[in-house]
DNA sequence: ACAAAGAATGAACAGTGATTCACTACTTGT
DNA sequence: ACAAGTAGTGAATCACTGTTCATTCTTTGT
């Protein structure tokens, strides 16, 4: 007998793997899970359209590992900012914040991640992750609740308010994103933030910010 | 020389037409503009495929001009909603009730006028309507800052808020709308909604209901 | 009844893009 | 060096759909 899996080839192979995974990023970033050709990732990732499966059984298997691993990403970054001291207005604003300004800052990733039309294995991967986002808000405003901070409310229903509002305000108008000005920051896009977490925090506690 | 246009045939090919139309309305309330295939179209309005080209430059073309009698209709219906007598609140209050509670009728239709991804040409059409989306609430917002009820805002970054709160939370999760009960209220959709439009309704004022 | 013109048909075509698989190239232990 | 096993290749295949167009069917005026 000869050729035993050795750790070298393991590690290559390894690193193909997340060569193709980072690529594929590359592609869902600029347009989406849809326009994401399996020929235009081979070919960033400088490898045959038959590589890709070996790696990953299909297309779909591949975009919900993409999604995955990004959507977890995003999570997490809602769960640090939301760990912050202060009460719950405080975190809860912190937190809209930065999901908003992620948001804009890659507009077309957090349309893919929220809302674009997907297969059905991704479909259940974001499911998956709608609960996790629900659950951070959620509890955030119980903690509001509780402390007296947010009047009683469904915190469900209001969380699902919260992320739509700013996913379809940020994101849902692509077409703005036209004025790419891709030096630095932006006048309109600090206001466009400013407006829409001052919004979501009155629609929370019913008082001017 | 024979074969004239008459009346008689002018009529009927408005009205094959006109079916057509409503065929495709029906698979698009269905799944959307993109699971709509023109021989599912074709099979429903029972002719060949080739009949719909006869009527309608291409696919394309024929979506814009559904989404433009469809969207039509909800802008005049938030129009109507705008124009009941009361103040700024009251009538936006009425408006965002009416939206909502349209879109949770049809979710699937409100998701394709609305969200779903569409060909340019569908596109420019949905930036239409979107803008006079945006003016109806954008005016009752100024009146409503200009009778006090409504404090001094960016009204267009408003309305967006407004249209995206209410788009996403009955929309977006299609999921939840597997509990289809058929017939009838449901007292979930009645909360769904009152929570939504109070939600608007503060991030608006400032002030709870 | 007939010819002219339009309407309807639907099988064939064409573009797209995921997936397969026979083959080549490489790695490994003896 | 060799055999056994794995990774990589990419042209061919397959599936899916919008669109075309040669042909057939209807309508109309004489």
């Amino acid at each position: 007998m000869a050729y035993r899996e050795t750790e070298k080839m393991r590690e290559r192979k390894a690193r193909a793997r997340q060569n193709i995974i980072d690529r594929t990023w590359e592609c869902v970033a600029q347009g989406g899970f849809r326009s994401a050709r399996i020929t235009r990732i081979a070919g960033l990732a400088g490898v045959a359209t038959g590589t890709i499966y070996r790696h990953f059984e299909s297309r779909e298997d591949l975009f919900a590992e993409i999604f995955r691993l990004a959507t977890q990403r995003e999570v997490d970054k809602v769960a640090e900012a939301l760990s912050v001291s202060g009460n719950a207005v405080e975190r809860l604003d912190n937190a809209l914040r930065k999901f908003a300004q992620r948001a804009l800052k890659g507009p077309m990733k957090a349309w893919a991640l929220i809302a674009e039309p997907v297969d059905p294995k991704v479909e259940e991967e974001r499911l998956v992750y709608r609960k996790a986002y629900a659950s951070l808000f959620e509890q955030a405003i119980r903690d509001g609740i509780a402390e007296g901070c947010i009047p009683d409310q469904n915190a469900r229903l209001a969380s699902t308010c919260l992320v739509g509002a700013i996913s379809e305000s940020l994101v849902g108008p692509l077409s703005p994103t036209q004025t790419d000005s891709p030096q630095g920051h932006d006048n309109n896009e600090d206001e466009l933030v400013e407006t829409i977490v001052c919004f979501c925090i009155r629609g929370l506690t019913g008082t001017r910010s």
